[in-house]
Parts: C-alpha cells; sequence; structure tokens
DNA sequence: GACTCGACCGGTGGACT
DNA sequence: AAGTCGACCGGTGGACT
C-alpha cells in the first residue's frame, strides 16, 4: 500500500480491492459509468501505511495539494495500465473523489493530532515523532477532544445532551406554529470536548498508522459514540472542507455558521462558536472577503462582541502546517475547559 | 431561428452564429475544449422569434423542462451534424449554458409579463394575447415595475439611492473597525418599482419578440438603467434561478436573502424582502424543508413578524403557469405602491 | 486579443433503506 | 441487493481588463 504508485503493489491486489472497477458489464443504472474510482480502496492503496503529517518528513512537508491529489494520480495510472485507451472517468468523478478524500485525509490528520494531543492531557507526555512544539496548557484529562468527521445528512444537533437538544426542539416548536423551521445541517468535521465516560478510554489517545479501511470505518463512525453527549460549549471547532472555490460554492459554511450561532451562542448560552473553512485552491481573494462577514445573529441583537461567522479561510500549504495550526488552536481554545 | 431544430435553418447561418464553434486549432489556454456550445447564438437560434408563454399555445403549454433544454438539445443536433464523431462537449460545458438559459429565458418570460403590466398600468387595457386573467389591481403609472436579469458581480445594494447606500455604508465602517463586513452579492433577477423618471418611457411597456442577440442585450442591459434610483421598499422581489438542485447548492440565495432582510428591513425600513428560488428539478423534497428556515435577523431581534428568508421554491410546470403566478404576484404587492 | 474573473450545474461513490 | 438519498467539485461561455 505505497504512497508512490508501485506496479508490484497494485499487481497484488485482488481486484475487489483495485482503485478501478471495471462496471462495464454491470452497469449502474440511467448511468453510463464505465469504470468506478473506489474511493475507499484508493485511500487504503495511497494512504494505507500513510498519515501525512505523521509519516516520513518528506510527505508531511510535500506541497499538501499535491499529497491529496495522489489517490487519484494512482488510481489514474493503474487504470491505464489494465484497460489502456478503454479507460475513462468523467471529471466529476475525479472531482466527487478528490472532494472527499481531501476531507478524510484532513479528518485524518486530525484525529492524529487530538490522539497526540490527550495523550498530553492525560499526563504521558509529549510524543517526539514527527516533532512538533509541545503545546503549553497545563494538561488535564478533562481537556480531551475528539475530532468527528460528519457524515452526509449528518445534524450536528445530534451531538448535544438531550437537555439542549429539548431547548432547541422548544424553540423550533414555536416556529412551527407559523410555518417555519430553522433546520440544522452539519459541517465536515466538529472537534469537540470528550466527554467524560470516555476520558479513560485509550483509543482516543492511539495514533492511526494509516487509512486501512478498518481506520477508514473507525474515524467515520466516531461521531456515532458522541451522540447526545456534547454540551453546547464543548463544540469547540466546525470545519468545512472544500479542495476548491467557486464564487457560488461559499455560503453552506457561512449560513450554518451563522445558525449555529445563533442556536449555540443565542439560546444555549456557548461560548463563541468556531467555524473555519479549508481549501487547496481559493481562486483570487473573493473568497477572503466573503467570509468576513460578520455572524448576522450577533449583529441583529446588537450585541458588543459582535464577530465573523467564519473564523478563517485556512489554505494549508502542508500537513504539517495543518497539524501545527491545530495543536496551536487546542493549546488556545482548550483553556476554557476547567483543567 | 426556429423553436425546432431546422437543417435548413442552420445551414444559412454564418459560422459565426452557429450554435456550435470548432476552437480545435484555436484552443483556449489551459483547457481542452474542442467544441464551445455559443450560448447566445443557442439562445438566438432556438428562441429568436420565441418567448414562451408568449408564444403558440404549445410552447406556452409545454414542460417548461423541455423548453429549457431545447436550445441544448439544437446545439448538439447540429454538432453532430456538422463534425459527426469527432464532436463532443464536457457535462460540464452543457451544465453552466443550460444555467444560464434557464435564467435568461425565465427573466424574458417576466420581462414581457412586466411590460405587459405596465401597459395595463399606464392605462392602455390588458392585451389579449396570449391570454392571461386580468389583474384587478387598480391601474397607475407609479405601480410600473422593472425586470432586471442582474449580472454576475453584481451587487444588488448598487440599486438603492445614494441616500440608502450610505446609510449601509455607514453601517459598514462601524464593522470594519473590527475587522469585519457584511458583503452583498445578488440574486439573479430583482423586480423593482420603475423609478418616477421612466414612467413614460415606453420601453418597459414592449414585448420582446424573441431573444435576438439585440434583444438579449436590451434585457441583460437594462439594470445599468436603474441602479442608484430604487428606493429600499421598492425592491419588490428577488429571484434566484437553478435549473436543478443538489443540497449542497441551496445555500447562496438562503444567504443572500437573510442579508437583504437584515438590511433592507433591519436597517432602511424597508416591508418584507420577497426573495424565491425557481428550479426545474429539486430532486427529493429535502430543499423544500431547508427552504423552510426561518429569517435569522428577524428571529434574532425577536420580531412579532418573523418570516421565512425565501418565500417560496417554485417549480414552473410551463412558461403560462410561470407567467400567470408573476402577474398574480404582481396583483398583490404592487397594491403596496400607492396608486 | 490575451487574460482574469463570476457563477453556472450534473456525474459521481458511498450510506442507507 | 436494487433503488434512493447526500454532498462532492471542476469545466465551462461570457464579461471585463
Amino acid at each position: 500500500m505505497p504512497f508512490t504508485y508501485s506496479i508490484e503493489a497494485t499487481r497484488n491486489l485482488a481486484t475487489t480491492e483495485r482503485c478501478i472497477q471495471d462496471i462495464r458489464n454491470a452497469p449502474v443504472r440511467n448511468r453510463s459509468t464505465q469504470f468506478q474510482l473506489a474511493q475507499q480502496n484508493m485511500l487504503a492503496y495511497t494512504f494505507g501505511e500513510v498519515i501525512p503529517g505523521f509519516a516520513s518528513a518528506g510527505i508531511n512537508g510535500m506541497n499538501y495539494r499535491d499529497v491529496i491529489g495522489r489517490p487519484v494520480e494512482n488510481a489514474v495510472t493503474e487504470g491505464t495500465h489494465f484497460f489502456r485507451d478503454d479507460f475513462r472517468v468523467d471529471s466529476n468523478a475525479k472531482a466527487k473523489v478528490a472532494g472527499d478524500i481531501f476531507e478524510i485525509v484532513s479528518s485524518a490528520v486530525m484525529w492524529n493530532c487530538a490522539a497526540r494531543w490527550n495523550s498530553l492531557m492525560v499526563g504521558e507526555g509529549w510524543r517526539s515523532q514527527p516533532r512538533y512544539s509541545r503545546p503549553t496548557l497545563s494538561p488535564s484529562p478533562r481537556r480531551q477532544v475528539a475530532v468527528l468527521n460528519l457524515p452526509r445528512s449528518f445534524d450536528w444537533v445530534s451531538l448535544l445532551v438531550p437537555e439542549s437538544q429539548e431547548v432547541i426542539e422548544e424553540f423550533r416548536a414555536g416556529l412551527r406554529k407559523d410555518g417555519l423551521g430553522l433546520p440544522t445541517s452539519t459541517p465536515d468535521l466538529a472537534v469537540v470536548v470528550l466527554p467524560e465516560e470516555f476520558q479513560n478510554d485509550e483509543m482516543w489517545r492511539e495514533e492511526i498508522a494509516g487509512l486501512t479501511r478498518p481506520n477508514q470505518i473507525l474515524l467515520s463512525g466516531a461521531y456515532q459514540r458522541l451522540q447526545g453527549r456534547v454540551q453546547p460549549g464543548e463544540i469547540s471547532l466546525a470545519v468545512a472542507f472544500k479542495r476548491s472555490l467557486r464564487s457560488d460554492r461559499l455560503y453552506q459554511p457561512l449560513y450554518e455558521a451563522n445558525v449555529m450561532q445563533l442556536l449555540l451562542e443565542g439560546k444555549l448560552g456557548a461560548p463563541k462558536v468556531e467555524f473555519e473553512v479549508h481549501t487547496l485552491a481559493p481562486e483570487g481573494t473573493n473568497a477572503f472577503v466573503t467570509y468576513e462577514a460578520a455572524s448576522l445573529y450577533g449583529l441583529a441583537e446588537g450585541r458588543s462582541a459582535v464577530h465573523r461567522a467564519i473564523r478563517e479561510l485556512y489554505v494549508p500549504p502542508t500537513a504539517a502546517d495543518l497539524a501545527r495550526r491545530f495543536f496551536a488552536f487546542l493549546n488556545e481554545r482548550m483553556e476554557l475547559v476547567n483543567g
């Protein structure tokens, strides 16, 4: 499972493990797809033994856009090898898979950061390989975090403890009388304070070695363990991943951040909701301006401490930079949690 | 310029007027595009003598999705005719053009509705072909409207009279001190009260016969005439056009509606801002739920008259339905304007 | 005329039913 | 297991510089 394409490794794959699935004889109804980019196999192939930022210096410091592009690159190499001129995939296929890979790999980087952070918080000291500067916040098991890559169709409200969900439900019940609602969807990822009942579990301190299928399942299913167990103030960070930007594709995070702020800050008394957007191709400066928008809820209330809805549009240069930045964030934000 | 593909009509086109432009020998830098879908030529070809809703009964009552799909259909027929097996366009090319065509054609339908409405408002009576039921609002030249298809990169605030723009500018100046902003972008289309200085101009009462290139320019440039001349309460309707929906593509209109409501209702004392979304393929019911969201500004203020940010997600069955619905809207909303 | 900038949406791989 | 449902984004034609 090499980061760099290997004809030997490819040859040893069972056909079901290959990155390219030939479905010309088993087409999906109402589609003309001939070859599928098997996203999970691609992740296992390219990142099966590699988590960027926690791998070799060469990968940790490599241009992150190139790192994220590698699975599709490898898959296309494989497809061309087996199918030559017959091989073709729609640009929309690459687009879908590249977007999911950016999200999943970045989540894995942050998962490993959280594991390392948590290990420090329970008093195990600061792991030294690869080297990141040691956070200065005084360790406490209560300051552990969980990194949750949230699935499609998720509703972030389901993370909250029942009492908080009830407050929101009552608020919505009032709206429904007028035919109104305030539906919530989700960021791609949430960082939450690790609930007390998990603070002795080792799994939250274990760095994964790569995105094998079992590890993919571990990370993508982690959110289920925390549903109904998070206090409003414990949603420490929300992240939206967008591999590239277009002016019309900026608004789901911007809107969802506004709703989160209205509900968490306004109705549940939580501190500032930190919501950020990660991208590898901002395509101009317009997005940075769009994301300077003040949080509408705070504005309307005429509060003194108005803030942006989106705290930052971040373009990670390398996986190591992403990790360093996340450690710095935790070092600052987790001070809010009583040690 | 037939609505139905005609090999004779195609044969008579100059190459620059054709719907398919062969650019294999003049490629765009950094692109692999071989054939371009000449969007404006396509509109002139298929709709050069037809505005749906103001054409024959067959077209007015035809499934609007099929009407909107016709230009691409005709262009593909042309391309196949001239280039046979060489002809290919990316699905993203069709997607872009289909989206713009939905926007431009729907704007043209509404333009003609406005022309007919205005003609009634200045006392010329109600035109009878094709037949729509006569609005009941008492006519007044002050109740005329302008339909503005707004361009890419537009800022709806530029429509407002200088005094109102200044109010917004002052508000933003306060935000900028804290590193905040509240940038505005635009709906695809705005319906505004026709300013007094234009109420005798015939052009606002003239129905166009088709989307010839000059008429395309007339409609797409109309907004320039009204910039700086609209009172906050005179933005009667904002529309976003989305040929098809995806769950992630719902939020630009939802967010922009919220911002418009904060600024126009909250800061400038305008009545309820009516913002709607038109689509031909909602793809499930989720979008209808998303658009039940209450306007965040009203919520935060704890106002009594909270309303939805998006008034409706509308799926026009035919062009005649779109026209009828717009007449009904004008009949109701323009009552707010003193006759 | 070459280049940059907006905003268009449909084809996709996987989760869930 | 066949069908439905989420949310991914890159290639595009035109306006502008």
